[in-house]
DNA sequence: GACGTATTCAAACGTATGTTTACCGTAAAC
DNA sequence: GTTTACGGTAAACATACGTTTGAATACGTC
């Protein structure tokens, strides 16, 4: 925000005490296009699509500054590419779940299950900490408020399709809430989730690290409970319960 | 993102279809300095702190590019002023709310009860249309991912003490709920009201807009029973169940 | 070994950025 | 009537930005 100091150097070519210093060894092993991929999944959930430069990824990916152009085209076809990578791994699992809870004997499925299949590729998938831990799910978080046009575009494409098919089926499983209703309460599931994943720090600063978002098992458990219990909750227009 | 193609006289002195016909008027009574405000305020919310330029601000509000540095320092101290001029006065509503709720005679206060003081001020304050609506509240949302350390630390500023005031009366109004378990569902519980302030166009983009989480009254009339119903889940530690 | 494609590289291009400087105009205070 | 303080202004400063260029290198194929 602030004026950063002057470089010595050319911008962000020194070391910077190496932030990537984790998963170096990782990254040794990887592509050219592989570790920016990674580097830059990192730096955008971290600090924010406009915030991170071009020189910053290619410095800490240590490559050269025209290899980004060369492999993605540009900053934003960066950006693509990760979710490429990233998001539809969890929109196909969300729907290969989805397709056991409809092939179980008890149906219509439990809402809890379908509670479950939709969180549980979100919150702990793409978090192998040799990827730097849960860096895609803040990146997928702080894209819900980036510069409109981009990120809408690009989260649609994503997860529409599966948030969809999710909609439909626990909507099924809620056969007497009203479909507006059901939106909004969609809506509030969709707000926990995200606000979970971009683990803003809030929670801990209030509480004093009573609970870590960051720790996707934990939340699960303790979301979908309270969700389910909210889903539940009796409609505010005409109940079940009209004569 | 990309290159933006180039400007033919200097960077935002031209019309640009003007963003702000609709309070122009308004502007137009104001100081120079409130003008910046008003306006750094929707630009900010728009389009995102990094974003936005000083230029672009100070075009918009038709003032002098070196006003801002005159009266906010730098770009981060007119962040703050926006904090400052819009944040104190929700957290001051909600403590005036909650001293209401406290001294109303059927206490303890009703959870419901709570829950509103809480997120109406939130929800509603400061979306007065002259202003351009509910810039403020997307700001905040927005502010929830940005850079780390600045944001962290105004958002504290502004909201701690109003937010651990409002959790320690709800959980007073929730004597069986352990503490681990209430901080999580207090954290579900600021994802979905961030998440509807931010207002990403994610549900509209999901139902064809079977809701609008613009409409504070609408979204607190539906968030309101549902968060209720979440609280009063039984905890899943040792619920009270128990012998 | 030579050819052709795929990738990497150093350097530059043009422009945008936040911030500072030094100079004007005004209007109340003495 | 000069001083003082405040707000406004144009121009410049230094540097960061995304992107492009054209030459250099690697590499598998014939």
């Amino acid at each position: 925000m602030s004026t950063e100091p002057p470089r010595l150097v050319e911008a962000g070519a020194q070391e910077q005490e190496d932030r990537f210093a984790d998963i170096r060894a990782v990254l040794a092993g990887l592509t050219p296009r592989e570790r920016m991929l990674v580097v830059a999944e990192r730096l955008f959930a971290d600090e924010g699509l406009a915030a991170v430069s071009v020189r910053g990824i290619t410095a800490a990916a240590q490559v050269n500054l025209a290899s980004l152009h060369y492999h993605f085209g540009s900053k934003e076809g960066l950006l693509e590419a990760i979710f490429e990578a990233r998001a539809k791994p969890i929109a196909d699992e969300r729907m290969r779940r989805l397709a056991e809870c409809a092939e179980a004997p008890g149906r219509p499925p439990l809402l809890e299950q379908l509670l479950f299949a939709f969180l549980h590729p979100a919150l702990t998938l793409g978090l192998e900490p040799r990827f730097g831990g849960p860096a895609f799910a803040r990146l997928r978080a702080r894209l819900g408020s980036e510069s409109e046009k981009v990120s809408r575009r690009i989260l649609s494409k994503a997860f529409d399709e599966s948030s969809k098919a999710f909609m439909a089926a626990m909507q099924a499983a809620l056969p007497d809430l009203p479909r507006g209703e059901f939106a909004w309460r969609f809506h509030f599931l969709l707000g926990t989730m995200v606000y979970t994943m971009a683990d803003s720090g809030r929670i801990q600063s209030l509480t004093g690290n009573a609970c870590d978002p960051a720790d996707g098992r934990a939340a699960l458990d303790h979301l979908i409970p309270f969700l389910a219990a909210g889903f539940r909750a009796p409609s505010i227009v005409g109940s079940g319960a009209a004569p």
